[in-house]
RNA sequence: GGAGAGGUGGCCGAGUGGUCGAAGGCGGCGGAUUGCUAAUCCGUUGUAGUGGUAAUACCGCUACCCCGGGUUCAAAUCCCGGCCUCUCCGCCA
């Protein structure tokens, strides 16, 4: 979520994001609504004060033996008028936050615009060969992954790993959490797998996305779409000392998504998948080291990938593509042999304070003001790395 | 699932209708004292909104004692609903 003032005063830039991002706002109305929330805050303010002074009016005046009912109805008048008026606020606040949680994050000036070019490839590493086995069909075996058992159990898009695809997938969960933990200096957490509505609006999730979540009604909570949701939410509504930042998380989790509206694409083998693995890193710090915490993390996640020895590309998504909630987002694409494309295995993103400002996830500076914490992820998806010919090979 | 207890400031803990933003203690900060450390003494110490204003300085006002409603001129305090925590019993893993 964006800064009411923020938005005000910055209105260009906000509306040209939301376009971009092909989110529609009626920043007109918007700004309606925030003027009149300003009017009725300063009204109640001194509406209030006059109700203080009569009520404190009222016992002094018992105690010295006056007449108090003139002024039981006056504090009955102001109490009224009060009420109207809180309840006038009450629909205006409403109003504006519906407004406020549909208004996308503000887009880094580096994002490519989608209107002329599409990515901006950032950095190629490796040969790009191509082979004639498909992933597809080296990983079906009884070593491998089992989709039609898969379905069965649980339905379409719910692998089942056997034997060796099984050690392969939990072996390089631990690579990458070991990764990050001893050289990269990032702190386990093992999160809960279900969370409730608050930590997916913080995440932004919700509301844009809640049907391609799974949802256990009777207990009204969400299987999380990433571990993002759970650790972003660790310090929500908690205020942070200065000097506790950054903060700095990795996690593992399985990730469940219904992908709907998805239908027809990428439905075979392990893209899209309901079910699937996922490391996730994510920092906290200050906005002044934002930039430079996002770049160091660019250069971990594909740390990962040069040391397993795959081939990769960075590339710098356009506006159009860019989340929701993030300002600014890379891409880490390997290169898979069998298939002869281009898969999504990372993407990383910086969330500037769009997070923090919905979960109030906030630290104390120095000056002792309380200033919003800039957030930026990456994840790592290690499915994704089956789709590589050569480390399939090397481990089947 | 059944029964009970409880949620107050950074922490502990008092407070059952007005003078309570809230006693007291601890911690923090500033200072005094001090061979060092410790101890002692004095002062200070929440957050947000809004107005005065150029101000993250200062002053005023408003809100906040888990959350949301209600009663009342007046609610931390009374009533209703919810959430959370703890203890005991049962059940399952």
């Amino acid at each position: 979520m964006l800064d009411r003032e923020f938005i005000v005063s910055n209105r260009e830039l906000v509306e040209k994001s939301a376009t971009a991002k092909k989110c529609k706002v009626n920043f007109e109305h918007l700004f309606k609504v925030i003027n009149r929330r300003k009017e009725l805050i300063n009204s109640l303010n001194s509406l209030r004060e006059e109700k203080n002074k009569n009520s404190s009016q009222v016992s002094k005046t018992r105690k010295d033996g006056g007449d108090i009912s003139p002024l039981l109805e006056k504090g009955k008048e102001i109490s009224n008028k009060i009420k109207e008026e809180e309840e006038e606020l009450k629909r205006i606040e409403e109003e504006e936050f519906n407004l406020l949680k549909w208004i996308p994050n503000i887009l880094d000036e580096e994002v490519p615009s989608g209107e002329n070019s599409n990515f901006k490839i950032v950095k190629e590493f490796g040969k790009f060969e191509e082979k004639k086995l498909s992933y597809f069909e080296i990983i079906k075996s009884d070593e491998g992954i089992d989709f039609k058992r898969g379905a069965k159990i649980s339905g379409s898009h719910f692998p089942l790993y056997l034997g060796k695809a099984a050690y392969l997938e939990r072996v390089l969960v631990n690579f990458m959490l070991d990764l990050h933990i001893v050289k990269h200096n990032y702190k386990e957490i093992f999160p809960p797998f279900l969370v409730n509505y608050d930590s997916l609006f913080s995440t932004g999730q919700l509301p844009k996305l809640e049907e391609d979540m799974y949802r256990l009604k009777d207990d009204d909570l969400f299987l999380i779409p990433t571990a993002e949701v759970p650790v972003t939410n660790i310090f929500r509504d908690e205020i942070l000392n200065e000097n506790e930042l950054p903060k700095k998380f990795v996690a593992y989790s399985a990730c469940f998504r219904r992908e709907a509206g998805s239908y027809g694409k990428d439905t075979k083998g392990l893209k899209r998948l309901h079910q699937f693995n996922k490391v996730e890193l994510v920092r906290f710090t200050k906005p002044e080291e934002s930039k430079k915490a996002h770049l160091e993390m660019l250069e971990e996640a594909q740390r990962v990938l040069v040391l397993l020895g795959l081939s990769y590309r960075v590339i710098l998504l356009p506006d159009f593509d860019t989340s929701f909630s993030s300002s600014k987002t890379y891409d880490i694409e390997v290169w898979a042999e069998g298939s002869k494309e281009f898969l999504e295995v990372s993407s990383v993103s910086n969330f500037l304070d769009f997070q923090a400002r919905r979960g109030k996830i906030r630290y104390k500076s120095r000056e002792g003001k309380n200033l919003f914490i800039h957030k930026k992820k990456f994840i790592f998806s290690p499915n994704f790395c089956f789709f590589n010919y050569r480390m399939c090979k090397k481990k089947f």
